[in-house]
DNA sequence: TACTTGCACTAACGAATGTTAGTTAAGCGC
DNA sequence: GCGCTTAACTAACATTCGTTAGTGCAAGTA
């Protein structure tokens, strides 16, 4: 436990808390006990609580945003860009599992005009997941489906692994992905030729 | 605008506010305002600002414990009761927008034995769906999968719905239930002999 | 008319909130 | 040893928090 980036420690300790307690649930003399100092040295970190909750929220959608980027310079078939997409998700999401829920779920706490720069990053994400599903189609892959009520879903799906993923639990990430991936493609129902 | 039990203007009022500013976001204040009096007065109609929490998270409970009833009293195979149990569930949903927002994200904000007698609740609304889900491998109409994680991915798509539904918005309920349902059977492949 | 009830009020409580100002002690390069 | 930086501290600020106590008034009931 030595004094690797004491900045970093705090911001991971802020999400914990924020997860557990959202964000307006945690007060910075929460976090200054977490961290064993006064709430008043907090401010030789960071400018403001809103600050912390800034660096969470975009800190995770660069993550996000560029894990996607990257699935998509390599070259596959939409069936297998999804996959990839899916599986870089989980990987980050269960990688900052506290962070990854404040990303989720506190950002509406943001003032504008961070707000705003939030929504438009998340509105991207989501767009490259469009964009798959948009070749899909034209690869004859996938059905015709509302495209914005397909991301909005399977996006869904990937959040919600936030809420029950637990490290040490039963499912690696990468059994989750498959399992995600599958469940996308396939839905529930048997093949009729079984 | 008359005065239509007050109480329940006051309850509908806290799930608004508790749904756009999350509960410790929320303040009596806050809600008096909303409700054009002074905070005290609401200690009138309720005793604690969490006793509005318990009430709308029990109260979404038991109606969608109730609507799943329902579904299992009429007897259909394991197919049908998943369209009719999505279907249920989104009118609930749709029609008490903020309160299951509420319902969705703010419970974790109760305390103990509050806490513990909704996490309950809710594990029996998830055991009636895995119910369903084993009833249709038995059935040999859906693939044998890991029915907890089927059913938390199920549940996923179908609270989601609660981020991005408006009403006069281009879907309704019975539409958005349709195409989750759909999407929840077959995924996205194409079949094969299309 | 007298009493009760419903619904609101004012005033205030102690505690907690985010944040600022100013200080102190330790460690490091010169 | 001197000066600077880092990382913490104490003390306090104005505000907001959930909640309680006590009051007033209007409507309904005996």
């Amino acid at each position: 436990m030595e004094n690797t980036n004491r900045r970093e420690t705090l911001m991971r300790a802020a999400a914990r808390l924020m997860r557990e307690n959202g964000y307006p649930g945690t007060s910075m003399r929460d976090l200054a006990t977490a961290m064993d100092i006064e709430a008043a040295s907090l401010y030789h970190y960071v400018d403001s609580k809103e600050d912390i909750l800034k660096e969470i929220c975009f800190g995770m959608g660069r993550s996000y945003l560029n894990a996607m980027a990257e699935v998509n310079d390599i070259y596959f078939n939409a069936g297998e860009r999804l996959g990839m997409a899916v599986r870089a998700h989980i990987r980050i999401l269960t990688d900052n599992l506290d962070a990854s829920h404040v990303f989720v779920h506190e950002w509406r706490h943001l003032s504008e005009p961070s707000l705003a720069a939030f929504k438009k990053l998340r509105d991207d994400y989501e767009n490259h997941f469009r964009v798959i599903l948009r070749n899909g189609e034209e690869e004859g892959l996938f059905n015709e489906v509302d495209n914005k009520f397909a991301v909005l879903t399977i996006l869904a799906s990937l959040n919600w692994v936030v809420e029950w993923y637990r490290p040490n639990g039963d499912m690696t990430p990468e059994q989750i992905a498959d399992k995600l991936t599958q469940f996308i493609l396939s839905g529930l129902r048997k093949d009729i030729q079984a």
